[in-house]
DNA sequence: GTTTTCTGTTCTAAAAAACAGAACGCTCGC
DNA sequence: GCGAGCGTTCTGTTTTTTAGAACAGAAAAC
C-alpha cells in the first residue's frame, strides 16, 4: 500500500456526498472523469473498491464508509488547526518573551505591556528579569524573543532593534545635601557613599566605565542585585546611588527620591538598547511587540 | 488562505524533525530544494512563516509548531484508517448481510455460517428472515447483500449465483399412512389435511404452481408463517405438510418426522436460489461467504 | 585573515501528476 | 428503437513537483 493522498480522499467524499461523479465534478470545477480517475487510482492504491457504481449515482462500499468517516474527521482537525494558525498570525493568541533588567520592568509595565494588552488581550506576555549578561545570553540563545537592556556589550550575534538616552543620574533622598544642586559630577560624588548593583549588571559596568574614564574610583558602600535595596538605602539617608531616571520613576513621582544629572559623557549619553537576536524571524505578536516599544522609547525620550 | 496542501505539511514535519532540510531532503529521497520550496510555499498559503532558518538548521516557529502538532495527530488518524480499511480488504473485520427462508436458516448456520466463522471470526454475519417477496426487494435495493431463496421469480435486477436441486417432499410424522409409500403424488396428498405457508412465501407459490398443473386443489386445513407451526400440526399426527428436505434436516435426523417423495415435475426440480443484486460489487466478506454458500449448496446437492 | 564547510535558497529545465475534452459502454424509461 | 443519464476510457494539454547546479551567508578550521 502505497501513501495515502487526502486529496483524492476528497474527491470520493464528494462524490459520495453529491450522489454522482457528475454532480461532484461540477462542484470541484473540473471535469468528471478527472473525479473518476482520481477515484480510481485511490481504490488501486487501497486494494479494495471503494464505490459501486449504478445507473443513478455512486454509494460507498463499507471499506469507502471508513473513508469517508476518515475524512470527515480529519476535515474537522484540519479546520482547527487552520484557526489555531490564523490567531497566531492575527495576534489573536501567542506568547511573547521579554527579558529587561530590574530598572525596566515598571516602565514596561505601565507603558508598552499596558498598551499592547489593551489591543491583543489574547496574547500572554512573559517577563523575565535578569541581569545584562544573562539578558543577552538568553536572546542569543533564543530563550526569549526580545530584550531590554542598558548599556548592551557589542555582540554580533545581537541586533539593536531600537535605543533611548537614559543618561545615568545621582539618585538621593529629599533631604540631601545634593537633591537642590542642578547637577552633580563623579568627583562630588566620590564623598559620599554610594550604593551600586552587582557588576554582572550593564548600569554597574557604565559606571566603572565612566570612572576608568575620569580616573575617580567610587567605593561603594553597598553593593546588591536589586535596585530596591538600593533605593531602600537612598531613602533611609545612608547615601546616594547611580540609577537612569526610568528605574525610578514611580519613587520619582511619589517625591521618595530625586534624581541629579551628573556631568559625565559616558552617563549622560547612555542608552536603554531593545535587543532581538541577529538574523531571527519574531512571531506576528512579538513583531507587534516591539512596535509598541520603539514607540514607548521614542515617547519616553522626548518626554525627557 | 487556499486549500491546505498535507503533503506539503509532510516536508515541514520532516524538515524539522530532522533538523535541517538537506536531512528531510535525503530522508525522503528527493532534493532540498524541493523541500525548500514546499515549505516557503506553505508558508505563503499560510500566510506566516513556520520555521527559523539558521546556520545549524530550522527550528519551528509558534506557527509551525501548531502544524506539527496537527501533522502527528493527523498521521495518526491516517494510520488508524488504513488498518481499519486493511481490515476489511483482508476479512478481518466487516459485515455480511444475508437475508433467506426460514427453511434454509438451520442449514446455513450448521454449515456456511459456521466454516466462514471458523475462517473469519471477526468477520459479523447478519442473518435475517423473510418471506420469498421480501427477499428479492430486501436484495434488490441493497438491504442485504446475500439472499437465499426458492422458487425465486425472475428479476432482472437479480442475479443468481448459485443454485441447488431442493425437490419438495411431502412431510409426515412417523405413523402416518403415508410414511411407508416410497413416493406419493399430489393427487394422493389431496385426501390429507395439509399444512401449507402462507401465500408470500416461495414454497407456498410453487405448490400452487404444480397444483394448477395438475388441476389439483390441495385445501389446506392450516397456514401459517412459520415452519416450526407447520411442522407442529404435521408431529401430533393431524396431518401432512410440503416442504423441502433442507427445512426439516433437524427433525428428520430426530426422526421426529419423514420426507415422502412426490411425483410432480414441478416439485421434483425445485431449486433454491443464491442470489445477490445484479452487477453489484459485494464486500470482500460477502464476496467470500458467497463461496462458501457455493460449497455448501455443492454439497448438499451430491449428498441428496 | 583566509579558506573550508556546513546551512538554506534561487533559478531553469525536466519529470510527474492532474486535468480537459471527446468518445464509449451501459442501463433505464419513453 | 431511441434518447438521456450515468461512469469510464483514452489522448493531448496544463499544472505541479522535482532535479541539478549555482548562490549567499555564517561559523569553524586553517
Amino acid at each position: 500500500m502505497h501513501t495515502f493522498h487526502d486529496s483524492r480522499a476528497r474527491y470520493l467524499y464528494e462524490a459520495v456526498s453529491n450522489g454522482s461523479v457528475r454532480a461532484a465534478a461540477e462542484k470541484l470545477g473540473i471535469v468528471p472523469s478527472a473525479v473518476s480517475r482520481q477515484i480510481s487510482l485511490l481504490e488501486e492504491e487501497m486494494g479494495v473498491a471503494l464505490v459501486e457504481r449504478h445507473r443513478t449515482g455512486v454509494v460507498p462500499t463499507q471499506a469507502g464508509q471508513l473513508i469517508l468517516d476518515y475524512y470527515r474527521q480529519h476535515q474537522s482537525h484540519q479546520h482547527d488547526m487552520l484557526a489555531k494558525v490564523d490567531a497566531v498570525r492575527g495576534l489573536r493568541s501567542g506568547t511573547v518573551s521579554i527579558v529587561s533588567g530590574e530598572g525596566f520592568a515598571q516602565e514596561l509595565i505601565d507603558g508598552p505591556i499596558r498598551q499592547f494588552r489593551q489591543h491583543y488581550p489574547n496574547v500572554s506576555i512573559a517577563l523575565d528579569i535578569y541581569g545584562t549578561n544573562e539578558i543577552m545570553r538568553r536572546v542569543r540563545e533564543d530563550a526569549a524573543e526580545i530584550g531590554l537592556v542598558y548599556y548592551a556589550p557589542a555582540d554580533s550575534h545581537i541586533a539593536s532593534r531600537g535605543s533611548a538616552r537614559q543618561p545615568m543620574h545621582a539618585i538621593v533622598a529629599p533631604g540631601h545635601p545634593l537633591s537642590r544642586a542642578p547637577h552633580t559630577s563623579l568627583q562630588e560624588l566620590s564623598q559620599w557613599p554610594v550604593a551600586l548593583l552587582q557588576g554582572v549588571y550593564g548600569i554597574r559596568q557604565l559606571v566603572e566605565f565612566a570612572e576608568h574614564a575620569e580616573k575617580i574610583r567610587l567605593s561603594p558602600a553597598l553593593t546588591s542585585n536589586l535596585i530596591s535595596v538600593l533605593l531602600g538605602f537612598v531613602t533611609t539617608g545612608q547615601g546616594v546611588t547611580l540609577l537612569p531616571k526610568c528605574s525610578v520613576t514611580t519613587e520619582l513621582v511619589q517625591g521618595r527620591v530625586l534624581a541629579v544629572p551628573i556631568n559625565n559623557p559616558a552617563l549622560l549619553s547612555a542608552e536603554v538598547q531593545l535587543i532581538t537576536r541577529a538574523g531571527r524571524q519574531l512571531s506576528p505578536a512579538a513583531n507587534r511587540f516591539l512596535q509598541y516599544c520603539m514607540q514607548g522609547m521614542q515617547a519616553f525620550q522626548e518626554a525627557a
